[in-house]
DNA sequence: AATGAATGAGAATTCATTCAT
DNA sequence: GATGAATGAATTCTCATTCAT
């Protein structure tokens, strides 16, 4: 494309605006958590995010696709937030606890994202806006724990079943802290970490 | 009218009562989990219960109270069927196993009823039919748990959270082998309940 | 079914109200023939006819399948009409005649029907409400106008030929008369009679 | 932005520009024939011609003008049609011959043009695109049928209702054929001749 | 001229609930 | 107790149209 197309085409477009966008994400998912989806209705979420709600139309194909989306958003930077200086290198022992870092810190300062995700995994596969949930996108870590089962050092079984036990332990501990408003003290930290590890650990 | 025709009414009304009840109650179990709370309607739980969606009105106050108490229902017969059999007096490693294994039991035998309590429990404070959780309604067990910390069996710190993150991670465990549609082996039940006392034995 | 058993339905049941039903349909064919299909708003039908628009829905299952209905309704009175007094044994020449005067009478006395009828089917087939036409339900008398084609009276060929170019040719003409709110004088009426009769017979 | 970039935009505007309206024309006849008035919106009208729908807008003030503009095009193209070797000074039997050839050949070769002319005249006046219709623009012929009555030949009394009455019956049968993807032989031509010209001859 | 974004108004339809019987 | 009819309020979504570019 040349110069002079380009700057036909920036002519001729407008660009939309992503604050909107932007703006429309952020309500869904904090009305989703105050209301929950028997009560999410979508001239909610417009009047929350400011614009019309023929507008949210504008960025979604419907109420489905656009729970769907903002799932899938949400879910993207939550496994990469969880990912975050895991790499396969590093001793398993060290990967689980990272992951837990990462999980709380997530859970803690996106609490938002983090109940929003949380109800929409719970949702039956028809209302769910995409069944593939966060394990499934924490493929690459499986094989730190395959390499610590194959070294003897994690329990034999299914590799799933070890971090997803751990994975939703420690997640549902979290829900419950953030739903009274808690916070997690270092020992705590520590103490989770620990129960993970005893709980794979061979 | 005869009185003839006045005892026919009553006779016919009286018959249906507890029928109606009932298959309003597992119209909505059922529906929650096909369409989730979303599109949970009233007309359509009366049309899958075979009642006039006015009768629910008889039976509730409202939407709300509907499934409040069909919530407190299903949780009080979990609760019901988690405890069996584990009394004060045992040990706390066969407590764990007790719970386990009931839990599972109850799982694959109430997965309706299953899936249709962790939808309820998922969803945010001011939608949840009602705020006390199972954990809470398990506090009888948590006095062994605590004997267990005190003779130094298990790791020290806040019971329910050592009884939390094996609920928990068994709970996510087995809800996600129940949408794949299997099962569990002797084997995998064994290697959870090991998992589980691991985590929390010193 | 027993005379008690009546009694307990009619105890029970409420009869849907046909007053409101017959406020709809009139509401429906007045509506259209001031707007038309591109203007033509359950609302607008609902408060023409004093119900609620939800009212609507108790006695159709959505739009198309109510005008449908409407349409079918209303052109089974016009086939009614039009029919009044042509047996089969008549001779052709009075069979049209009678035919012709009735559909003038309809157009004059029922002109709302008429022009709904009308405009219903010269509506794509999609959009129209049924695409059999009043043509196909004039089928008892066909065998009037064969008979007199095998006498030798009528032209052959397809005696739907004869009698549909008679038919909207007629209508057509009505519809221009009552369009300019004009009225038929007997001698026109004889006219028509008198050109439909030459372009069918031998 | 340079000289030569402004050059470049008016240059590909102009381009498009008749294709653009040409497209938009043939898609509203396209799509009134397949949804009909009531499902008619400029959205689909853009979306199938090609064009943003705001694009409609430069070629048009509004829906009813566009519509408007539309059906007078068409009329005019249909009108033109008809009269084509209808001169004033050729006898009555053979304007009447050619008259409803071109009708027919305009029905064949023009069928979506044919229909949707027909749909827009079958709109109540409110809605009606423009309420002239094809009997008013055909009165350069009237003078050529009404020679035909001062001559004795045809039947006296409003020359309109002799023209109409064959118009619309040879209108509707053509319809009836194309609704069900049908032709017509010559044999069938010269039926509908015969039946017109007996109509109205005296 | 052309268009993507944006929107208020309004579309069809559903909802939870009430009521007379 | 049971229900069909009825409905106001709310739902999702579409519409015709405008506007900045």
């Amino acid at each position: 494309m040349t110069v002079i197309e380009q700057s036909l085409i920036i002519f001729f477009m407008r660009v939309k605006d992503e604050n909107k966008k932007e703006a429309i994400f952020e309500a869904i998912i904090e009305l989703l958590n105050e209301v929950g989806f028997a009560n999410l209705s979508m001239s909610q979420i417009a009047k929350r995010a400011g614009v019309s709600s023929s507008t949210i139309y504008v960025y979604f194909e419907n109420k489905e696709d656009m729970l769907k989306t903002v799932y899938m958003d949400v879910k993207k930077k939550f496994v990469g937030s969880l990912l975050q200086g895991v790499e396969q290198s590093i001793p398993v022992r060290q990967a689980m606890e990272k992951l837990i870092q990462n999980l709380l810190e997530f859970a803690l300062t996106q609490t938002a994202y983090f109940f929003f995700m949380e109800q929409c995994s719970n949702a039956p596969m028809k209302a769910q806006p995409s069944n593939v949930d966060a394990i499934d996108m924490m493929k690459p870590v499986f094989k730190i724990f395959e390499k610590g089962q194959q070294k003897g050092i994690l329990k034999p079984g299914d590799s799933v079943i070890l971090l997803s036990f751990c994975y939703h332990g420690v997640t549902q501990i979290a829900k419950d802290k953030l739903k009274r408003d808690q916070c997690f003290s270092d020992s705590e930290v520590k103490e989770l970490i620990q129960m993970c590890w005893d709980a794979i650990r061979k």
